[in-house]
DNA sequence: CACTTTATGCAACGAAAGGTTGCACATCGC
DNA sequence: GCGATGTGCAACCTTTCGTTGCATAAAGTG
């Protein structure tokens, strides 16, 4: 059994420093690329070209505002994310029978059909 | 705060390809590049650098058998791995309290197949 | 208004990752 | 011994992630 998941969606969460920049952006509500290079060590093209993929799949939405883009994370879509990390991570511990007791953090537990 | 994630487990599942792996190597229990070339369309070239990467972050280890290496996935190191997305999955949740319903609405539209 | 600062955007380029093909070599079954 | 099967290594291509350099637009300041 594998989980149908949006490879483009997963993709885009699987980069760490994307993963760093939806953090900051969750953090301060909404960020640049200026400002999120200031908190996140690799330059403001890098993070611009990271925001084109991010906002590519939908995870985040730019607005300019006068002379700086104003970026925000789409937490409807954010949300489906996480549900696909979710999902993937219970289908493997369903597979994982035996091993549910090494895994302490993961106590939700999944009735995931086979 | 942003999560404490080990970006090299992390992005050896962010590969879609890996995931699938995975997934097999799960279903069937172990596998050789070669059985999982057959189940997977990429060479069996492609697939054996994979288990090279996967090998490399603990999450599989191989074992010479006879003219064939076999792999088997680490439970352990994979349970590991499973509870760091739940991890970031739940911090991002809690940053976005707001839009649960909509999470929880979006899980129930996640399929899973064979 | 002119000038400087600040925020972007575009382009070229390098290194690494993911994929391919081709070939050499070891091993199993007969 | 010999063919079929399973690996491993190497060269090569494309995409991705990161860099630097430069041009441009919008504020802010005298």
């Amino acid at each position: 059994m594998s989980v149908l998941v949006d490879d483009d969606l997963w993709s885009a969460v699987g980069d760490p420093t994307r993963r760093r920049m939806i953090d900051r952006l969750l953090a301060d509500g909404s960020g640049t690329a200026t400002s999120l290079a200031e908190q996140i060590p690799v330059t403001r093209q890098a993070i611009a070209k990271h925001l084109a993929v991010l906002d590519r799949v939908g995870l985040v939405h730019g607005a300019a505002a006068g002379r700086e883009r104003r970026y925000r994370v789409d937490e409807a879509r954010l949300a489906r994310a996480v549900a696909q990390l979710n999902a993937v991570g219970d289908a493997w511990d369903s597979r994982m029978e035996r091993i549910k007791r090494i895994a302490e953090t993961i106590q939700q537990t999944t009735e995931t059909k086979e």
